[in-house]
DNA sequence: CAGTTGACAGTCC
DNA sequence: GGGACTGCCAACT
């Protein structure tokens, strides 16, 4: 490794995935963002690309909180992220049928939505 | 160095 | 209201 990473001193102090772990960990109790807002604090519009940190650091940071624009949790988490989303009384959003699935529910982005400074 | 993949977003039908 | 296509950005092979 002749240097793979040089420190130079123009450089930001955290790599993309650094900052979005900074993001989401800054994100309140009972409150979610969606990947484009992280993506845009960011200065980014990468939203996948924030996706992609969550899937690979994602497990040091909460998340649950970070969920889709249309209030969905991540893809194969829904279970998961319903559990947390109860313990911290995030806002729901459930179909008025019973019938319908526990994992079919949606956030309440007009309420759960928290807007960084 | 280029191609492919991926916890997405926005717009059109 | 829901489904399909395209665009964007970052990490991996």
């Amino acid at each position: 490794m002749t240097g793979r990473r040089m420190p130079s001193a123009g450089e930001p102090p955290l790599d993309f995935g650094g900052a979005v772990l900074l993001i989401v960990d800054a994100i309140p109790r009972g409150r979610v963002m969606t990947y484009g807002d992280v993506a845009a604090e960011l200065g980014s519009r990468g939203a996948r690309a924030v996706g992609h940190v969550m899937a690979t650091e994602g497990s040091s940071v909460p998340w649950w909180r970070v969920v889709r624009a249309d209030g969905r949790p991540p893809a194969g988490h829904e279970a998961e992220a319903l559990a947390h989303y109860r313990a911290e009384a995030t806002p729901l959003r459930r179909g008025g049928g019973v019938d319908h699935a526990e994992l079919d529910y949606r956030l309440d982005l007009a309420a759960a939505r928290h807007l960084p400074a």
